[in-house]
DNA sequence: GGAATCAAAATTATCTATAATTTGAAAAGG
DNA sequence: CCTTTTCAAATTATAGATAATTTTGATTCC
């Protein structure tokens, strides 16, 4: 204990980075800075490149050749694509694990669940949605496919947080309890084409908050 | 005329290695060494590094954090997924490319279902292959998924190289002329069947070459 | 003869410095 | 008063240099 190794300093701004642009802290269209971020991180901007050639990659930055990095804009037509990508994805994923599934494992997925329902914010409730997804798909054992999976993951709870970064409502997650009844009963394809709707489904956000302009505020809730 | 601005170091590298991988000239479980590859380009290290991470993310080499880069192996299993995440996202990207197909675009597939056909490599044959594909699916206009679906051609494609390296058969792609066929007649959904079954046709290699180890030998060919 | 050890060489990861480009604002001109 | 031009400050992109880690290869020991 004491000191993380943090296997690259690189990697460790990307995933700082990515969390603030994810969380809304970072606000689409935000200049990323390489010296500022170097001097914040106690590094030189060299691995501060590096971790922006990643977030490039995940969706989550735009570079601009020779006129910096922006945190990455969306509007509902990426809310959608990326949505109708993860409903793809994981009805793809879980068709693949659902053989390898145990009773072990749905029961994590149920507290899951529960978790989620109990959730008091956004913030704790994405957490617990997101460990569900992982629980039930992990299985599938196709590496490529889940890092896609979780990229997308990144991108919808971005949404998710923008939308409904001030107000949040309590809710019982249907569509989780009966994918995992499904489940349960070895009926995969109805699993499957509950969790495909599920992922698609969009909600909108209770109104839009006193932030100045009246920007879209949808965002995907599965 | 004259010189290519090539918008930054960091992508031509890119590009080019990801090529060199792609086609084998770079065999699975190489090193990447940095300063090497610096040297070639005429630039210091920190432009490769910058193209490490690029390649890392569209998963052609693995970064071990102190060890370096290799260009990435892959097997059977792999191969497999890559062509079931394609048939999954190449469907999607169809059934939303149907509504804005017009004759023209449909002519210059079936010209590239020609090219590939005539081919006498399978280098040109993939050239084709590729283009067939980008016609009937970059009309959807969802460029996140187009990205990822470049990504798993350029899987796809490093797949077949490795296969069909020494021999090359030619033969006529009924697949394709059944798809353009269904999306002429405005039948989306089996223009959208074909493609899915299309994708995931897995053949088998002619022969093990003379490479020393009988490495399996399996394509994607769609 | 083969495994273990240790030092030299190669290589990675990072930092500091430099060149080139862009941005933004002030000044000049219509 | 608005547009265009010019110039300085800020920022990006790359180069060169340094520290630290891993490989490699020869040597010794069993």
């Amino acid at each position: 204990m004491g000191k993380e190794p943090e296997d690259t300093i690189a990697s460790r701004i990307s995933r700082e980075l990515a969390d603030r642009i994810v969380r809304g802290e970072l606000a689409p269209g935000a200049r990323l800075r390489q010296d500022h971020i170097a001097e914040e991180f106690q590094t030189s901007h060299v691995p501060v490149r590096e971790a922006f050639r990643r977030l490039e990659a995940q969706g989550l930055a735009i570079s601009e050749p020779r006129r910096g990095v922006r945190v990455a804009s969306f509007d509902l037509a990426e809310v959608r694509e990326v949505a109708e990508m993860r409903a793809a994805l994981e009805v793809l994923a879980l068709r693949h694990a659902a053989r390898h599934l145990t009773p072990a494992i749905l029961d994590a997925a149920e507290e899951a669940t529960r978790e989620g329902d109990a959730a008091a914010d956004v913030r704790a409730w994405e957490e617990a949605n997101r460990r569900f997804h992982r629980l039930i798909l992990t299985p599938c054992g196709m590496s490529r496919l889940l890092a896609s999976i979780d990229d997308l993951h990144a991108a919808s709870a971005r949404f998710l947080f923008s939308a409904w970064q001030s107000g949040w409502e309590k809710r019982t997650d249907h569509d989780h309890r009966a994918i995992l009844l499904a489940l349960r009963q070895g009926r995969t394809e109805e699993a499957c084409g509950i969790l495909e709707k599920h992922v698609q489904w969009i909600g909108r956000a209770p109104q839009g908050v006193k932030s100045g302009a009246p920007r879209e505020a949808f965002a995907i809730v599965g």
